[in-house]
DNA sequence: CGCCGATAGTAGCCAAGGCTACATTTTCGT
DNA sequence: ACGAAAATGTAGCCTTGGCTACTATCGGCG
């Protein structure tokens, strides 16, 4: 199944050795965390590009949070350098979340566009895209990319 | 200012409605919740097919967490009835917990097979699965294995 | 056959990301 | 132009999933 380990008699199943796994885990888990600054980076771009603004209420209802919850989350984004904002008057992204936003958004539409291609219907793709989005390594986003234009060749 | 009317008139880019867009980002949170929870049983499930046995130690060792919060959320995995354990004896997946995990199995699998099928490098689709597998819905698995049948068959 | 190291479990802290309840600004309709 | 409703912001609490530090148990060996 995976990957025959150096040592010691596995009894039934072979198992990934521990750090790699660990360090599978670990990856994931810090995708985790910057699934949901990523989801804010990326609505509040389009907001500005559907409405030019962006309110903080608009984020929460969006996200399906509470607005104190979209805030808070929002006071995150500033701390990180990623976002400023003008009370009463709306967020605004910084260069470095302008720039987050761009890869994010281009990352966002390829995992749509490869579910798609492998038959995926569109409302799931879109809903399913949301969450997997962040896990796909550099790696397997050029494979996507690939496997596409390949597909377009043909 | 917040409606720009009723219905019309988007300025650049057109976006989700708002119940669609809140749905998708709340279903991505309760995925996110579930993955955890996926992951111990899994894990449990695969050191009793390897070892005999699974203690908790050893789970923290491959999630590549300390022991406390491995025990933490292996008790959580108690109170939701998915899981036994036996003080300095181990743990157990009670039917339900040995359920889930076969379910949780073949997703991974028929992620990763997709994955490597899509040309991404074996590394990088384990790695990949093991965070994009809980967002995968019903539907898209259902795609997935469709066109894995595909593939074959040519 | 008892002691001590390794393994297992507990207590208590922290940050993130939810929420509700309350306070403050703005805006709009007389 | 002013007062009330809607929009925005703040405070404070909860749960989850991490951690470290401490306690308790097990089991092997001298």
């Amino acid at each position: 199944m995976r990957k025959v380990a150096t040592k010691a008699a596995p009894r039934l199943v072979e198992m990934p050795e521990e750090p790699t796994q660990a360090l599978r885990f670990s990856k994931a888990r810090t995708a985790r965390s910057s699934a949901l600054r990523d989801d804010y980076v990326e609505l509040i771009a389009d907001l500005h590009a559907a409405h030019g603004e962006a309110r903080a209420t608009e984020v929460a209802k969006r996200l399906g949070v509470t607005h104190p919850t979209a805030i808070k989350s929002i006071a995150r984004l500033k701390r990180e350098g990623l976002a400023t904002s003008r009370p009463y008057r709306g967020v605004f992204l910084t260069e470095a979340g302008q720039a987050l936003a761009g890869r994010v958004r281009a990352r966002h539409r390829l995992v749509v566009d490869l579910l798609l291609a492998i038959g995926v219907p569109p409302e799931a793709a879109e809903a399913d895209a949301e969450g997997m989005e962040h896990y796909a390594s550099q790696t397997t986003l050029k494979a996507f990319a690939r496997f596409l234009a390949k597909r377009r060749d043909a």
